[in-house]
DNA sequence: TGCTTGTATTTGCTTTGGCGGATGTATCCT
DNA sequence: AGGATACATCCGCCAAAGCAAATACAAGCA
């Protein structure tokens, strides 16, 4: 990746205020893959292109839900929808995407123990 | 960055089952990021370190609050806290976390209008 | 024209989690 | 010691957002 100096330019410029997203946005982004569901049928995408019914199939929710957890990741531009017939086949939109999974994968496994721990941002109790 | 075959390699090492973080984990590391005033404060500490009262003028919550969130942005190995007498100074604790961060904005910004439609997911209006 | 299949949206309910304000705890100063 | 400062935690309150079930829409087939 970029060494030291690029890395703080970089950062410096993506934090540049009155360009690119706000931090509204931007956490908004994040928070899609915040939910487990939304980050398994990501990961699911990222294997190959699924339609809804075998992304329900795979994750064993109703179809409405993931039909609406689908329409999320488009919207924030994680993945996208090309329609043949009746049926709808979603994909990962832009490679950058599997970088930023298999970057937050490294990291979050680094600190798993810590991460399960924390219980100010509990996971869902199905 | 990786060529395509070393990222598809990537994405799958990274996603196998019982190694690494599970979605569930996974997740919850994504979702600490999700919220905009720690990732205000994720991105004020990017730049330098700060103790928490420091934070607590760059955000405009109550102390509390911040405190809390800082908390939280430790229990997920994104900052981490230096003691000095009775202040306690916040930093990034890994480079790799301003990789993701600047990758977000990236994808954030090059996807903000549909960003923006998207109310599925809605940002606190305080 | 119906009937079935595949997706999207609406409705009502429930939990997660952000917020301020109050309170606890530790450190420094006089 | 007592008071001030810096940080952490606790406690209600309430909006955001997850869920299933029902319904609406659209495309293919009889």
């Amino acid at each position: 990746m970029a060494n030291a100096p690029d890395q703080a330019l970089a950062v410096r410029q993506a934090l540049l205020p009155d360009q690119g997203a706000g931090p509204d946005t931007v956490a908004k982004f994040f928070r899609a893959l915040g939910d487990p569901t939304r980050l398994r049928l990501l990961e699911f995408l990222l294997h190959a292109e699924h339609t809804v019914t075998e992304c329900v199939e795979h994750v064993g929710l109703s179809q409405g839900r993931v039909s609406t957890h689908l329409a999320c990741l488009a919207d924030c531009g994680y993945v996208a929808a090309r329609r043949e017939g009746r049926r709808a086949y979603y994909r990962v939109a832009d490679p950058r995407v599997a970088d930023l999974v298999v970057l937050a994968h490294a990291l979050a496994a680094d600190n798993r123990a810590a991460l399960a721990c924390c219980d100010r941002i509990d996971a869902h109790h199905h």
